[in-house]
DNA sequence: CGCATCGTTGAGGTTGGTCAATCCCTGTGG
DNA sequence: CCACAGGGATTGACCAACCTCAACGATGCG
């Protein structure tokens, strides 16, 4: 997850500069928006709609290195080219920033460069985060870790018993986590026949005993 | 690995600013540094020996997110505390930064700042490059990952036969492909058996195809 | 209604983990 | 010089978590 309204970083005036250069684009669900190797001639900003990043190894096998949401941001490359594919999740809409002229603005505007900053640093303490997950938690636990940080970010977070919207397929969520869809599909179940979470629909979880969620996930059990 | 000799983003005058306000350690092998939840103090410069950067579960699962050599820098957090623990892998020398200081200095010196941004950068996509090794790999291709990585590092590495210096254990490199130990060995036993490699010590492995070992690597056998 | 896609469940296999014995290397002391 | 101890590395036997393959069920769409 790359941060969130990075616009708020802009004055008043270099929004207005930046909105002339900015153009919007829609994405259909599972629509290709950048591939691994591209060029990188755009920064995306999603303002609608999810979006997963992932990278790829010759066979086809996946991972999924993140989900991105509203407000989030991407494509700020190190390098000349992206270094992960970006897919539409469910249908999107993102707004497209050429580089160059963003570059230019990076330029002009040293709150932009130090929020971007914020948001890389943010990304390496959450990727440290999934390290840990994909090297040394046991399946139970990544899912559970999963459904925690969902929750996290979902509106009804705060509540007694936490409802959490997944957009995304299991074989999403299996890639996201080192698993297979079989493997997070069972989870789940038993996950649900323990009464920790409640299962609506595939794309709609609550979260039942949530203290005891978050202990499986910090593998505290 | 974060980046290297981020001093060179420094004018003269700048770096004896710095140096005003910098003080040298020495940690001897295994000798903690920082620890994962500790204030966030100090902004660390590696002069010389190597240092692991961790992540730990309360059962003492360890997850090693990446180590650190001759001029690498760590400590810029993106909360007040660090977010993993720092261990010398072998004796270790380390320039220490205040915190405030160093602040200062950045509000002072945008160049800086814009390196350690293009740092930041770099380091988010190692770890996705990781995470596709943790979340993907077998035992086999991240070993392999793991020495094409090492050697990537080392000064021989433009010969035709690469000499590789492993100066961690193989817990530690266990822990940094969650993998177990005896997995490791097996892995370079198998590896050495089939030519790819020579062992002759365990600090010191020469790769001996390096074609087929970056093949194996990438998962293209 | 029929089809396609996704999700769930089951049976069995494989990779890598666990536990334990042995090896090797280094350092120490007799 | 050799014997011994100790730690890391290697190897072996066995095991379990997760994967694979396959069947079945649910959901949504034309």
């Amino acid at each position: 997850m790359q941060g969130r309204s990075f616009c708020s970083a802009l004055s008043g005036r270099e929004f207005a500069r930046l909105a002339v250069i900015v153009t919007s684009r829609s994405y259909g669900a599972r629509q290709m928006i950048v591939q691994e190797g591209d060029q990188a001639e755009f920064l995306l900003n999603i303002v609608s709609g999810t979006v997963k990043l992932y990278r790829a190894l010759p066979d086809g096998r996946v991972q999924i290195v993140g989900f991105l949401g509203e407000g989030d941001f991407f494509g700020v490359p190190a390098t000349r080219c992206y270094a992960v594919s970006a897919e539409a999740v469910t249908s999107a809409q993102l707004c497209v920033f050429p580089r160059r002229s963003f570059d230019r603005l990076l330029n002009e505007c040293p709150t932009l460069e130090r929020r971007l900053f914020e948001l890389a640093k943010t990304e390496v303490a959450a990727s440290r985060d999934h390290m840990l997950l994909l090297g040394r938690k046991t399946a139970r636990e990544r899912v559970a870790s999963f459904l925690v940080a969902m929750a996290d970010k979902t509106q009804c977070a705060r509540a007694t018993s936490p409802c959490i919207n997944l957009p995304m397929a299991r074989t999403e969520i299996a890639d996201y986590l080192g698993l297979t869809m079989e493997t997070v599909s069972r989870t789940l179940t038993s996950l649900r026949n323990e009464g920790v979470v409640a299962v609506q629909s595939p794309g709609h979880v609550d979260v039942l005993r949530p203290d005891t969620l978050r202990h499986i996930a910090n593998g505290e059990e």
